[in-house]
RNA sequence: UGGGGCGUAGCCAAGUGGUAAGGCACCAGACUUUGACUCUGGCAUCCCGCUGGUUCAAAUCCAGCCGUCCCAA
């Protein structure tokens, strides 16, 4: 019977994870990693309490320096640098398939399961993740390698959220009612100047470098971002970039916010790279891939794609798929080629 | 202090007698492990610079005033 220890955050997705993982059969453990805020250790007696209604061992591994030095951190400085980092694709890089996943074969479990929606198959030789169709998260799971696929179970794969809030519903949890959660989880009472701080002020421009107002600091802004710019024209305004050297917000059209080329580096595959053929590549969580070419050139990566998408933006992820299968991905850099 | 134009919600702006379009901004909700995008809804409490007049009825016509812009001196 293999021993299997589930990433339990409180939420319905990892319950069903562990509840699915028993009924097959396996020897199931659950742990929620405790992050050093009130916010997210909140997860830990909810988890706990879950573990306990369904009868299986819960522990608690405390990540709290792991995770301020590799999610926090860098949500920082980015912002900072007038990026829009995604925190989840980096806590899910080093903590839950990083430190989660090292404390638990240190305990002696042999696999561990997390409620990510996102199929794992093997084909061609590989493990490979593979978008599902109803709920698909495949795109922050993009730095894993064949290494940690050996060892990880996705339990709600392939299923619906309805189907998983039954699932939870029929152990008499409480939880399966629970509303999703949105925000990211270090910030769902608090605001983003709590972390980042505020930024300098400076002037909105227009892509000739007139000044069109007056903008809050450029942690505040994101490439395609329209709300809460306050400036009135006869076409709605997007941000179509950041200038941080010259603390200026440039805004435009909608038409202004396409990029066909780019570049990505800190840039993962989850398997080899074919040559010459054309992927699907997502600029943003929940954006469609799209058809794009793909070239590495040293410690960075090239993507074209074959018509210019919207919102490319310094920070996010871009995530590369071949076939429906996750290849990979990194972080956009350099934008506009 | 001669001539002309304009004054409609935070901004832009339709509407020239029949009882306030639209866009932007903003707000709310939906969606969403990124305060983004998108979608849906709301958004001038008899109100159209002010005051008075004409009319069954005016933001729309008339008069005066105030404000503002342009031209000429």
């Amino acid at each position: 019977m293999e021993k299997v220890l589930v990433a339990m955050s409180g939420g319905v997705d990892s319950s069903a994870a562990a509840i699915l993982l028993l009924k097959q059969g396996y020897e199931v453990a659950g742990a929620t990693m405790k992050l050093g805020f009130p916010e997210t250790d909140a997860a830990v007696p909810e988890a706990k309490e879950i573990c306990e209604k369904i009868g299986i061992k819960h522990f608690e591994f405390d990540f709290a320096g792991e995770f301020s030095e590799n999610v926090i951190k860098p949500f920082i400085e980015e912002y900072r640098a007038g990026h829009t980092p995604n925190p989840c694709v980096f806590c899910n890089k080093y903590l839950k398939f990083g430190a989660f996943l090292k404390r638990a074969l240190e305990l002696g479990y042999e696999k561990i399961a997390t409620g990510h929606y996102a199929a794992i198959e093997k084909d061609g030789g590989y493990l490979k993740i593979r978008r599902t169709e109803e709920k698909d998260q495949s795109y922050v799971l993009y730095n894993l390698n064949q290494e940690i696929l050996e060892k990880l179970i996705l339990p709600v794969s392939g299923m619906s959220k309805t189907q998983v809030r039954k699932i939870c519903a029929g152990e008499g949890l409480s939880v399966a009612e629970k509303k999703d959660s949105q925000d990211i989880c270090f910030l769902k009472n608090r605001s983003y100047s709590d972390f980042v701080g505020e930024t300098a002020p400076g002037d909105f421009v227009d892509k000739s470098g007139s000044i069109l107002g007056r903008h809050g600091g450029i942690s505040k802004y994101t490439i395609g971002q329209r709300k809460g710019l306050f400036i009135s024209a006869p076409n709605p305004l997007y941000v179509t970039d950041i200038i941080a050297a010259e603390n200026k917000v440039v805004l435009g059209e909608e038409a202004d916010l396409y990029t066909k080329k780019f570049e990505i580096t800190n840039f993962n595959f989850c398997y080899p790279l074919k040559s010459d053929i054309i992927f699907k590549v997502a600029v943003r969580y929940n954006a469609k891939p799209e058809e794009a070419t793909v070239k590495i050139c040293d410690t960075k990566c090239e993507i074209e794609f074959s018509q210019p998408q919207r919102a490319v933006t310094l920070g996010q992820s871009a995530v590369i798929y071949e076939n429906g299968f996750l290849q990979g991905g990194g972080i956009i850099s350099r934008r506009n080629l």
